[in-house]
RNA sequence: GCGGCUGUAGCUCAGCUGGUAGUAGCGCCAGAUUGUGGUUCUGGAUGUCGAGGGUUCGAAUCCCUCCAGCCGCCCCA
């Protein structure tokens, strides 16, 4: 039996509607913040993702899908999507264009992981990048956004952490601060902490092991050591953000894995997805454009929502909505059905029809859709032009003549 | 990539210390006489017991390998 390959899945009804409404909500929100649709390849040259999220990252170190084509050239399936936004941002000139550039895109992203609730080697996500732009008005703007949009999806109890992660210019040095203080302390914290203290400092600080929490609280924070411009920069976007009435918890500790990330980061955590608790991370990437080899600056900032941890945290509605279902008896109440159901179809009804069925089979059958409304076409019913019309719901059934039916239908209960 | 747990019908699962698969629940299909559902009753279909190998007279039950899922680590969405 051939199955779905690890780390993939199929979506399938009902669920897929939950997802369909979770977009729907995101392009509704993208259009009143005036984001524009960008769909960009799938496959990329390898060295994009080198250089633009960081050959030492464990994105592109370990988990990405590339391999050799036949020419020889290295692609790989996109592990995230700002790289190739930004690619396509300095192909097309769109600094050029007037304003700051808001795109938006809705897609599916890869990385060879562990596979595991909540995380998938195909995953999808929303995302979407304001480009043009170093203002921190822009980064309330994109975080405004992003909130209002959990909220309209249906989550709900959520957090949201912010923090800056300064730039080229105060960045290494506190790393170096960091890692002198940690060198007295480090024997004490656990075994991944000691090695971190080496390697990677700032992981240091997403320790979860709630021993080491009391040291790692004493350690010098990024906050405080920001030069003045990321100083000013944070000050600025917490201030937009305290005007737009946004709840926000300053994390100093919220570190993310990718390169290119400066200045401001966020990130929305939600309790219940276990280890795989972020639903949504951006941030400020300021450099991103020269690393991939931009003639120009463009400063940006963006984010994305892991779509699949969104729809399983979403609370389930939406059900397929059925209004008719059509139930003939013998064929020739089968063709007139045929030409009424295309009708009523045109008109925006959602119409099913029992191509082969008794009637009690087809009320059964209309029960276990859903259906709001059975309509019974018999030979009675033909010889009278009218329909008998059952409301599934209350049981009433009435004759109802042809052009009435949207009508009826249309007043729900 | 590392560690742990799990893997029996579409779904949830039972199957005791190995004896060769369940009257289990839900779902699905079909009936309970002629054009009417949601309740009830009756009947039915469906499984290479995740895959392969080993031990044994005999394995769903024990051992090994692999695969998949879940949990934790790592990382992130």
């Amino acid at each position: 039996m051939i199955r779905a390959v690890k780390g993939t899945r199929d979506l399938l009804p009902p669920d897929t509607s939950v997802w369909n409404a979770v977009e729907r909500v995101a392009r509704d929100l993208f259009r009143a913040y005036h984001y524009g649709e960008i769909r960009t390849p799938i496959l990329e040259e390898t060295q994009l993702f080198a250089r633009g999220v960081g050959q030492e990252t464990d994105i592109v170190s370990k988990e990405m899908y590339t391999f050799e084509d036949r020419d020889g050239s290295s692609l790989t399936l996109r592990p995230e999507n700002t790289a190739g936004v930004m690619r396509a941002y300095i192909e097309h000139r769109l600094d050029q264009r007037p304003g700051v550039q808001k795109l938006f895109y809705i897609g599916p992203m890869f990385r060879r992981e562990r596979p595991q609730k909540g995380r998938y080697r195909q995953f999808f996500q929303i995302g979407a990048e304001a480009i043009g732009s170093d203002s921190p008005f822009v980064d309330a703007e994109v975080i405004e956004m992003v909130v209002e949009m959990l909220c309209r999806a249906g989550l709900s109890g959520f957090t949201l952490l912010i923090n800056s992660v300064g730039d080229a210019n105060c960045r290494p040095a506190y790393v170096e601060k960091l890692r002198e203080a940690l060198k007295p302390v480090a024997p004490q914290l656990c075994g991944d902490c000691q090695r971190r203290a080496d390697t990677n400092p700032l992981r240091v600080l997403d320790c979860k092991v709630p021993e080491d929490q009391a040291i790692i609280n004493e350690l010098p924070t990024i906050v405080e050591n920001l030069c003045e411009p990321c100083g000013a920069h944070f000050a600025a976007v917490r201030s937009f953000l305290d005007d737009r009435g946004i709840g926000y918890e300053v994390r100093p500790r919220l570190v993310r894995g990718l390169d290119y990330y400066m200045r401001t980061t966020f990130e929305v955590a939600h309790g219940n997805l276990g280890a795989q608790n972020a639903v949504l991370g951006g941030g400020r990437y300021d450099g991103l454009a020269e690393a991939i080899g931009s003639p120009v600056a463009a400063p940006g900032i963006g984010f994305s929502i892991g779509e699949d941890r969104l729809a399983m945290t979403v609370d389930r509605a939406a059900e397929q909505e059925l209004d008719v279902f059509i139930a003939p008896l013998g064929d020739a109440a089968l063709r007139h059905a045929g030409a009424l159901a295309r009708e009523l179809r045109r008109a925006g009804t959602s119409v099913e029809v029992a191509a082969n069925a008794k009637l009690k089979r087809a009320m059964e059958l209309a029960n276990k859709l859903g259906a709001r409304y059975a309509l019974i076409l018999g030979d009675d019913e033909i010889a009278a032009g009218e329909y008998t019309l059952k409301q599934m719901e209350t049981g009433e059934q009435h004759r109802v003549a042809r052009g009435e039916i949207l009508q009826r239908i249309g007043q729900k209960n």
